[in-house]
DNA sequence: GTCTTGGTTGAGTGCTCACTCAAATAGTAC
DNA sequence: GTACTATTTGAGTGAGCACTCAACCAAGAC
């Protein structure tokens, strides 16, 4: 079961900065948690910078084995794919009573600005999740109003996801998670019963001409 | 325009952690910043964390004059005063160039596991923005299906600006944060044209039966 | 004047941070 | 075997961290 060592110290940093964050996880702590010398992460991983980018790459490789297939495998239907998937993130929350979240929301608004490297590959994650999510909506695009750009819509989902990790661990609750979902939901129902055609909403982009935008 | 040196410090520790973090903001940068000496921070504040908090409060204590009044005294409508508000974060987002967000958020999942006190004070400047929100929407009660919960459509809103605030830092774009924004306004838009009963959306909450749960 | 008190000063504390490096060792080629 | 490279070792570096503290100051009470 022994790994190699840069293995092991990607999983061992990818654990504690999901767990703790990046800047209040320190090199000591990682190559501890990881049973290695400090010497021999510099060896792998010039700058702990560099360090962060393996974790943010092994997620960016592990979407589909890790989070997906998971999913996808019990479930068929792919509306439900989408709110299967969203509750694996509640079933986490449950797991470890609201101390981790999603990985790289995490990081993303604590590093967004300071880091451009690890910035580029959160990036990369998030696009990759929204592709999978919008490879399900174009699998039901006959149930959804027709002309409905499905990528716009998967981004709106993982807004909501993410917004809904962060108010559900400040509150330590799933109230807010719940009550996001429900309406994610109830905006789906609405959409699949809709039976037109898309048009954008009239409020769109909101209050530009308020701003003097002409 | 002198300020007391505590009003000092609590400004320059505000301004460091919405644009840096609290970890990545040491001690010394906060007095440079507030001009006074590293002793008369430690008069105020015994610990980093009190500081802390006392930014949380300073948040808590300006949510009117600082947020909501300039959005509402130049909107009326009850609907377009939310889309204002969320409309002020992406004018936030566009005067830095992406580099802050919503302070609270930023916070928040960096130190909701560690700093209990401060999580307490997140939550409740959360629990007052929602409220704010579910002031305008019980305001519009009329207009939106009857016997919705608007407590729980204002925590959806919370829900989506900060999922948006988020992808669009990560992204540095704001086609995440304009999408989400344009759903949020097409199931307003959906909401406020149904002119029926609410009756909670048939899937929620998702997929407990495929969990085992009865 | 004296006393007290709230606030200020700034050098200094011990500690941990990210990071270094010369030497030792393991692995592979021939 | 020797030669060479890849990897490991672990004590050690300077810098910056959150935080301390004894002395000092200013202003009001009497």
């Amino acid at each position: 079961m022994e790994a190699n060592t840069r293995d092991r110290l990607v999983v061992a940093a990818r654990d504690l900065f999901l767990a703790k964050g990046y800047n209040a996880t320190g090199i000591n702590e990682i190559v501890r948690t990881a049973g290695v010398h400090p010497g021999s992460l510099y060896h792998y991983f010039p700058t702990k910078e560099d360090l962060l980018v393996a974790v943010l790459e092994w997620y960016r490789d592990h979407l589909y084995d890790g989070l997906l297939q998971p999913v996808w495998e019990r479930i068929d239907d792919p509306v439900e794919r989408v709110f299967g998937l969203l509750d694996g993130y509640r079933q986490l929350l449950e797991m470890t009573n609201f101390d981790l979240g999603c990985p790289i929301g995490n990081l993303a608004l604590e590093l967004a600005n300071s880091h451009p490297k690890a910035r580029a590959l959160m990036q990369v994650n998030f696009v990759q999740w929204t592709g999978a999510i919008r490879e399900c909506l174009d699998a039901a695009a006959d149930r959804l109003p027709e002309g409905i750009d499905t990528d716009s819509l998967a981004t709106h989902v993982l807004t909501v996801m993410e917004g809904a990790v962060m108010l559900a661990r400040t509150q330590r609750s799933f109230e807010p998670f719940d009550r996001a979902i429900l309406h994610l939901r109830d905006y789906f129902d609405r959409l699949l019963a809709d039976g037109t055609t898309w048009s954008a909403p009239v409020g769109c982009r909101p209050l530009s001409h308020l701003r003097g935008d002409e």
